[in-house]
DNA sequence: GTGGCTGCAAAATGTTTGCACGGAT
DNA sequence: ATCCGTGCAAACATTTTGCAGCCAC
């Protein structure tokens, strides 16, 4: 139950903190596999997985994505590009508790989280798609 | 572009409206293959996609799980069974305009719409566990 | 020394794609 | 007659799992 200090797991929580912007477990896996090159990438998984459930990282799951890590622990938000894929942060307060308590009042579930993920067009494929269809 | 208006895409249709509760495209395909035995999920996958698109449908995009479908078109949202992976439906009137409003002010990115939802116990498994382990 | 953790390969899951054929228009 | 939509199989992306050996404790 206890956890063993591997250098594997300090690895692995040292990139996501050092790529800070989101990595996806294969980002991680690209970064820890040059300082570990006979890591695997099973071991990636287990670690980030394991390190989400007992609150060392965040887990930002996105639906027909792969999930992203964020080693920042407060409670903010993030919108996805659908052009290139980018994930950034929103830091939103009021809706954290306000979206728990409607939904609690409005379900029979008994709700104890959310995901919550927008989605949007970035700066820079915004200006490229105005370069190619300056119309509109 | 016009859209042909064969037996598969109208059966398939029909069995997400007759589903009703949100299923998968694998629970479609099972429920269109009993009326059309040679369909293939390929075709069930490709079709409720493109309704989706076209706003036939609503595709419930869940964070490590399949997409669900929904043949309800308005705007409201969904709490997931962390148990059992049931999937309700949640009306709430307030957070659809305030969410994309707040997002939009705090977001250098130009977003269009986001996908939320929520996480809890249903009543059925709630019972489940209260009986197993009365205590708590 | 023990048993949790690792690496590997294989499997599982959900979805997409290339291609030849057939059917809706 | 066109050419979009279908069925099939294979590919794809992401993640999980079984297992033997290793290493942190």
């Amino acid at each position: 139950m206890e956890t063993r200090n591997t250098i594997q797991k300090q690895t692995i929580l040292q990139a996501v903190k050092e790529l800070a912007n989101h990595p996806t477990a294969e980002q991680v896996y690209e970064k820890v596999v040059v300082k570990l090159p006979n890591i695997s990438r099973a071991t990636v998984y287990r670690n980030l997985s394991n390190m989400a459930d007992r609150g060392l990282l965040q887990r930002i799951g996105v639906p027909g994505g792969a999930d992203h890590y964020d080693h920042t622990l407060q409670v903010h938000y993030h919108v996805l590009c659908t052009h290139c894929g980018a994930l950034e942060d929103i830091w939103l307060e009021k809706p954290a508790k306000n979206l728990m308590e409607l939904a609690n009042e409005k379900s029979t579930f008994s709700i104890q989280s959310y995901q919550l993920v927008f989605n949007g067009v970035c700066p820079c494929c915004e200006a490229k798609q105005r370069k190619e269809n300056p119309i509109q």
